[in-house]
DNA sequence: ACTTTTTTGTAGTGATAGCTTCAAAACCAT
DNA sequence: ATGGTTTTGAAGCTATCACTACAAAAAAGT
């Protein structure tokens, strides 16, 4: 019925995603994001209700959008250090990606802080507890599938794997540059494998 | 000569650092900083300049204090993956302490942010780069010390162990407990040379 | 045309940010 | 004691924070 809005929803989250992505949930402020989605506060407070709610939209449609390199690896059917290999090599593009922010939003707009003192870290806490069980069931399924000995238990490597994801973030941050992030990631693959090269 | 200070240099430096370690620098506020070294804001910009220098100092004495677990690697004169282990160990007990706040200061109070847009993240950049020298300096000696084969040149190692670390403070802030840490270290050290375990 | 419903732009809310002003206070030297 | 020097505490500065009140605007239903 009523007034039609000048930006559809989707397209706001997006634009908003890439704000919060490139500056962080704290320096980002209300401000910001009205003035990047063209419209004043009111729009934004009527369409999500508080700058939370929106960054909760926001970090929904990255997990849904960004974190798609396990599925890759899951539907390849390879063996453990490649389908890792693979996984790593592209998140890591996606960090160091031109066409968007750099580095992993997850990290960059909730930062370091503990799901305690922040209210985005507390909401991006899911999305890192499921992408470590994607993780280890990824690990577990490679591993069965192509009977190739593990360097440690299936949920212990998707922690770690958890960890490098945040570590090669980071490093794209402060400027490596592909080449060697790349030689990273198989460094990292290695490290899950019994015995390997 | 004038009025004594109520509180020495070392002292409230160290405060300091515990405060931007535990809060994050956007988030511990003048107000909070004077608050927890009993002083009024005059009392800190007359000592320190601003809130920025304040910090720079706090992270130096971190870098000075909390970062020699590199020396001890250096001095023990052990193969590279008894090193490494050994270094990322002694880090992580640091991060994981309950003498001090968790996950590594540098990261919790710079948070992801990239230098372009935080303070506090440029004053961490040269802490981080030093890092980095410190453990190819480290892998390189190790690695002709005991003629170990390494899995990829050491500067790009000490890239790799340089983002380890970091993950490694991220995984304690988000509450993984220490012996799946210590398992996670272990792991990562074995990615450093050629075909073990 | 008129009512109903929703969104919009403008202006402004109290709270808090980093930082400064300034006189009183506390020391040392004479 | 007195004068010189530095630090301290209290109050206040401007700017910005997340958020809201309110009425005009733009659609749909009748």
């Amino acid at each position: 019925m009523g007034r039609p809005r000048k930006l559809p929803e989707t397209e706001a989250i997006d634009i908003a995603l890439r704000l919060f992505w490139k500056q962080g949930y704290d320096r980002t402020s209300v401000a910001d994001l009205s003035a990047a989605l063209g419209v004043g506060p009111s729009s934004l407070y009527n369409a999500f209700g508080s700058k939370q709610e929106l960054f909760r939209r926001a970090i929904e449609h990255y997990a849904a959008t960004y974190t798609t390199f396990i599925d890759h690896a899951l539907e390849r059917d390879l063996d453990v250090e490649a389908a890792v290999r693979g996984l790593l090599r592209e998140a890591t593009m996606v960090y160091a990606s031109p066409d968007s922010p750099p580095g992993c939003a997850v990290m960059q707009s909730a930062g370091a802080a503990s799901p305690d003192d922040s209210e985005a870290a507390a909401i991006t806490l899911e999305v890192k507890a499921e992408v470590e069980r994607r993780l280890a069931l990824l690990i577990e399924r490679a591993s069965e599938s192509h009977g190739t000995p593990l360097s440690a238990p299936p949920k212990l490597l998707a922690k770690y794997l958890n960890g490098t994801l945040r570590g090669l973030s980071q490093l794209v941050i402060d400027g490596a540059d592909l080449e060697e992030l790349m030689a990273i990631c198989d460094v990292a693959a290695g490290a899950c494998v019994a015995g390997s090269t």
